[in-house]
DNA sequence: TTCCTTTCAGACCGATCGGTCTGTTAGACA
DNA sequence: TGTCTAACAGACCGATCGGTCTGAAAGGAA
């Protein structure tokens, strides 16, 4: 139970995950992770099951956890405008500390076997229900408008492509509000309170 | 110049798309792609001239065309809020005439040489400007609240993510309609005629 | 017929792919 | 001290990668 070795594995996922976000996941060599991670083929793979377990791992990780928090945040029950509001800000913060794994998270799943993709498609389904339940129980009081839900897909790429390509613009916690501004403004059914204008 | 050649050249960039678009640029081998179209190597690279320099060619031509399109749009010159529901309506309705190419086109950046990545890039922000620009009138004249205009940048990401996980679902007609109705509520500054519900 | 160009087949190339296997080293434990 | 195991190095593997090259059909022009 030596800590060296769990570094050296999270050393692994964290260099991999940089790769795989600029280079893709079949753009990346072997030879290329191993120099990264400063290792030979005998350490790599005494770590790693093989190339493509590792990124699934990389590709469960970060849906896995806003999966989590999101538990959380519909536990606690506020109004369906409240719990929107914090789904949202929750997914962009998390964008945000990890952006090269959400990165592959949208890119890569084409990459995948078919055991794999099963993985993955379950979590991100389950994710979006939640988006989906609270959009349905605020149309159902009165709080939103009557939208149609097929946008919900798309929900991840709204946010991650807002900081991938401004990657450096303006900080993460703004770029996440002004995407919720236009969100919530774009489904709720009465005239929010208006928001500061942007250039902070 | 005789058709047949154009007809195999064409073919080769219509399966080509294909493969790419499901299993990924790198994840495509030649062998693949050359059963695919029905060539051997020969005949294929009679037409092509490099692997990458077919991804490229995929990869432009649909940036290309919704370019041009918008460039007709702007000049009708009708309110921001006309301006933005036609092309909104266009950007829509060509994704869903040609998925694959815009699905490679959001997945593949990363697969481009510099060369080839200045080109998408140089397409893809002449393309954002114009709905930047009309935004910035729309604030400008009352239309539109002062909305923070960094989600601009995910445009592409909003819809071609709706269409492709929802491939099997409602028409592309609708689905762009959808996107489209919450997009207008969310920069709109005054109260927008209520849509119909969903279920059509 | 002769010639020329377009269109293709398929052998061949070096490089690289992901992955395995045998050894070696260093540290923990008895 | 001897023993055991985790943590690596690096040679080696067959398969496949993208790409080149020679040559052969096929069809139109002269």
């Amino acid at each position: 139970m030596s800590s060296r070795g769990d570094d050296t594995r999270a050393r692994i996922l964290r260099e991999s995950a940089e790769l795989f976000a600029r280079q893709g996941y079949y753009g990346t060599g072997l030879s290329e992770l191993l120099s990264a991670v400063g290792l030979h083929k005998g350490g790599f793979y005494h770590h790693i099951s093989s190339k493509e377990d590792l990124l699934l791992e990389i590709m469960l990780n970060p849906i896995d956890r806003v999966l989590e928090s999101s538990r959380a945040i519909v536990e606690a029950g506020t109004t369906p405008t409240g719990t929107l509001q914090s789904l949202g800000t929750d997914l962009g913060h998390a964008m945000a500390e990890n952006l090269s794994a959400w990165t592959i998270f949208l890119r890569e799943y084409s990459s995948l076997g078919p055991a794999g993709r099963e993985r993955v498609l379950a979590l991100r389904r389950a994710y979006l229900d939640r988006w989906r339940d609270v959009l349905e129980k605020g149309i159902a009081s009165g709080e939103f408008r009557p939208v149609d839900l097929a946008f919900v897909e798309s929900i991840f790429g709204l946010f991650i492509y807002t900081f991938v390509w401004n990657r450096e613009g303006a900080d993460a916690r703004s770029m996440t509000k002004s995407i919720m501004d236009v969100l919530m403004h774009g489904v709720s059914a009465v005239p929010l309170p208006p928001t500061a204008p942007q250039g902070g």
